[in-house]
DNA sequence: ATGGTGGTAGGACCA
């Protein structure tokens, strides 16, 4: 089974590339963050067309994450459902495809540390431990997958000194990174690749892309039968390039 | 590199 994570930022403005990529790549789960549309506008058609099953969750403008599949989508979940925040941010969407239970986040950026926003994302990011850990089991192949915007360490960061304590970058979010994994979770990327220099952002307004300046904010979080059952992950490089890319790149593991 | 680019909008937001 490939499987792939991949902020599209904006569902429609990335159609044709996401068809081709499809076409290309052939995975049997994407998880899809930053649709950008509401479920009425998701490109519905040319989706099945492309062979694929799908659900969205999505709304106008922001956010909107989304789940397509060969296969059957099955159990969907979305939206965090009895925590303390209600869900007026559609970011979180779960399914089941097969043997395998995927939840597809896209954790908010925070803007910059200290903002009220910073203390959203690491306000949200502990409702969604608590929320993985109340719905789903570390005994089943699970897969918490997405733009999670934040970077492990310091491998994950082209210029680390810039970025020190910064977003993306700061000891608060790589903890609470490091909490959801607590529970069971191992990052699949770094099974096959310890090096660093491996990124999934390059920021537009820098043409980041360009001169190689990027970061690892992208991942995909396995419990152990699914990290054990995964064969192979890679970052698809190619799929950032060309006319009119996102500003992620796609990343991809294959599970047995 | 404190500016820059891109998406959704149709003016500022968010990233």
């Amino acid at each position: 089974m490939l499987i792939a994570t991949w902020n599209v930022n904006s569902v429609r403005a990335r159609l044709p590339r996401l068809l081709d990529w499809l076409e290309k790549r052939k995975p049997d789960v994407v998880l899809l963050q930053e649709t950008k549309c509401q479920d009425e506008a998701f490109p519905e058609e040319a989706i099945s067309d492309a062979g694929y099953n799908f659900a969205h969750f999505g709304q106008k403008t922001y956010n909107g994450v989304a789940i397509l599949a060969r296969k059957r989508i099955e159990s969907v979940q979305r939206g965090i459902t009895g925590g303390a925040n209600p869900d007026e941010e559609r970011r979180v969407i779960a399914a089941q495809v097969e043997d395998v239970v995927f939840v597809n986040l896209y954790v908010i950026n925070g803007q910059e540390v200290g903002a009220p926003r910073y203390f959203d994302k690491l306000g949200w990011l502990g409702d969604v431990r608590e929320w993985i850990c109340a719905n789903f089991s570390v005994q089943e192949k699970l897969v918490v997958a997405g733009d999670f915007n934040i970077t492990f360490d310091d491998r994950d960061v082209h210029d680390p000194e810039r970025w020190r304590e910064k977003i993306l970058c700061s000891t608060p979010e790589r903890e609470a990174l490091a909490s959801l994994c607590s529970i069971g979770l191992k990052d699949a990327f770094r099974k096959f690749h310890e090096e660093a220099g491996h990124y999934t952002w390059w920021d537009f307004r820098t043409k980041g892309f360009q001169y190689g300046a990027g970061l690892r904010i992208d991942h995909l979080l396995m419990s152990p039968p699914a990290f054990e059952s995964c064969l192979a992950s890679e970052v698809d490089l190619e799929a950032r390039g060309g006319e009119k890319p996102s500003d992620h790149a796609p990343v991809l593991a294959t599970l047995a």
